[in-house]
DNA sequence: TGTTTAACTTGACATAAATCAGTGTTTTTA
DNA sequence: TAAAAACACTGATTTATGTCAAGTTAAACA
C-alpha cells in the first residue's frame, strides 16, 4: 500500500499548478521535437487544458466534426468504431503522452469515438490552430506525420495479430505491448494495472471474453504471469515473447549453420 | 473484345508522351488539392517517373530506408509486413492514383514491403523534396495528412472485419470495397479484374485459400457474382452489401415505428 | 506449341474458439 | 453498508474454418 504510486500521481507531480508545455515532462514523448522555447510558447498558447474527464465520458464521438487532437496527460482512453450493424470494434488503447484523434484528418468528422477508461486529463489541440502552427513550425508538421505513420504501422501490426495468431499469442502480444509502453514512460515493465475490462481486451483482440478469461487463468497456472484483479505481473518475459512471435534468440540460433 | 479498354490503356492515353502533373488526369485523385499551376510545376519538378515495373518486383522492402512515397499511375501493388516468425500479412492493395509508403513516416525505414501485382507505372516522390514542398505549399501538407488519416481509417475498418466478421462477410466486403474504388476511378463497379491471387486475397482477409475458393464457388451458385478467371462480375449488390454489413434500407426500416 | 509449374477447386476430417449456461466476485450506488 | 449491477471465471457443447490430400485448370516458359 505504501509503495503504491500510480501513474496519475506520478505524472501530476511533475506538473506545476500552472501547466505549460515548457515544464511538461510529457513533451518529450508526445511531441518529441527540437522546438526552441519560442516555439514551445507558441504551442502552449494553442492548447486548451480541461478539467479531469470522468471514467466513461467521451473525448469525441464518431461522426462529430473533427476539431481537435488530444494529447493524454494522465489516464487512459479507448478508441472504437461502430459498424452500421452496431458491432463495436476497439481499435486501440491510449496511455499518457499519446495522441488521440489523428484519424480525423481523413475527413471532416472523426471516424471513431474515444472513451476515457479512468479519470483522465488531456491537452486539447484545436486543429485550426494546430494547422496554422504546422505551417509555422516545420518540425511540428513532421512530428505529426511521424505520429500518424506510427499509428498506421501499429494498426497494421494488429491486422497481423488478428488474422494470423492464436488466442494465446494475441494475449501474450497484448501484455508485452502494454509492458513496453509503460516502460517507455518510466513505469514498471513488469507490473502494471489494466485500466480496461476483460470485455474490452477481448473485443480488441477479436476473441470472446470467456476465451480471454481462460487464457488469463492458464497463463497464471503456467507461471507466465500473476494477477490481482486488474494488476498484472509478467513473470516469464521469454516465454511470453516467444508466444507473441518474437523468437527469443538462444545460442543455437546464432551462427549460420 | 472490341469494347475492351483496360485501365492501363485508358489512363495511359490521358498522358502525353511527356507526362506532367498538370496534364495528368490522376492529379485530381492522388493529390486533389487546389494547387495553382505554379505549384503544380513545382511539384512536377520533384517527381521521378520510372520505366514500368514488372510483376513481382518490389517498390521498396521492409527495412529499407524511407526515401520516397509512390503514387501509382497504372497497375496495382500489394503491401505486406513480415513478422519475425516469417509469417506474411498483406496489409492492403493499392490501385491507380493511390499513394504507397506513407507509413514510412513512422521511423526512418519502411515498416512493410510493396510488391507490384502486374506491370505498373508509378510517380516516385522523394521525401526530402516532398518535405520541403510541404513547407512551401500549405495545401500539400494537409493533403498528405488527409491521405494518412484515410489509411488509418481504412486499416481500422479492416481490424473490424478481421475480428468480427465471418468468412462470407469478409469476402463480400472485399469485393464491394474494390468495386467502390474502381468506380471512383471511372471504371465499372460491376465488372473488374482481380489482379491479386486467391492466396493474396485469403492472406489479406485472414482466411485459408480453400475457404476463399469455396466462398467464390458458393457466391456463384447463389448468383451473387459470376467469375471468369480473374474477372469478377457483381450480380447482386444488395445481397452483397447486406452481407458486408451495410444494411440495405428497405421500406420497413425507414419510419421510427 | 507443347510441357512444366503455379494457381485454383473440391472433399473429408480435425480443432480452436465461440456459444450457452451458470456461479462467484468485485465495484458501484442508493 | 446493503443491494444491485457490472465484471470475471468455469464447464459442456457446437460450429465455422483450418488442415490435409487429391484433382483440375490456367499460366508461364522454353
Amino acid at each position: 500500500m505504501s509503495g503504491e504510486q500510480n501513474i496519475v500521481d506520478f505524472i501530476a507531480s511533475s506538473h506545476g499548478n500552472k501547466t505549460h508545455c515548457s515544464t511538461c515532462s510529457l513533451s518529450a514523448l508526445c511531441l518529441p521535437i527540437a522546438l526552441d522555447s519560442n516555439d514551445l510558447d507558441t504551442l502552449d498558447k494553442v492548447i486548451k487544458r480541461g478539467r479531469p474527464i470522468q471514467k466513461g465520458e467521451l473525448l469525441f464521438k464518431q461522426g462529430d466534426t473533427f476539431n481537435a487532437v488530444y494529447a493524454i496527460r494522465t489516464g487512459s482512453v479507448k478508441t472504437f468504431t461502430v459498424a452500421p450493424t452496431g458491432e463495436e470494434q476497439i481499435t486501440g488503447f491510449n496511455l499518457a503522452s499519446e495522441l488521440v484523434g489523428l484519424s480525423g484528418y481523413s475527413q471532416d468528422t472523426y471516424p471513431l469515438s474515444a472513451k476515457v477508461l479512468e479519470t483522465t486529463t488531456v491537452c486539447e489541440l484545436p486543429i485550426e490552430k494546430l494547422e496554422a502552427l504546422c505551417d509555422t513550425i516545420p518540425g511540428l508538421r513532421k512530428q505529426m506525420m511521424r505520429n500518424m505513420g506510427s499509428e498506421i504501422r501499429q494498426d497494421q501490426q494488429m491486422m497481423l495479430q488478428l488474422s494470423k495468431r492464436s488466442a494465446d499469442e494475441r494475449l501474450a502480444y497484448y501484455l508485452l505491448e502494454l509492458s513496453r509502453r509503460f516502460e517507455r514512460r518510466g513505469f514498471s515493465a513488469k507490473t502494471f494495472r489494466l485500466s480496461m475490462s476483460r470485455v474490452d481486451i477481448s473485443n480488441y483482440l477479436g476473441l470472446a471474453v470467456e476465451t480471454v478469461s481462460r487464457i488469463f487463468t492458464r497463463f497464471q497456472k503456467n507461471e507466465l504471469i500473476s494477477t490481482e484483479n486488474k494488476e498484472v505481473t509478467l513473470l516469464d518475459f521469454n516465454a511470453l515473447s516467444e508466444l507473441a512471435g518474437n523468437p527469443v534468440l538462444s545460442k543455437e540460433c546464432n551462427a549460420a549453420h
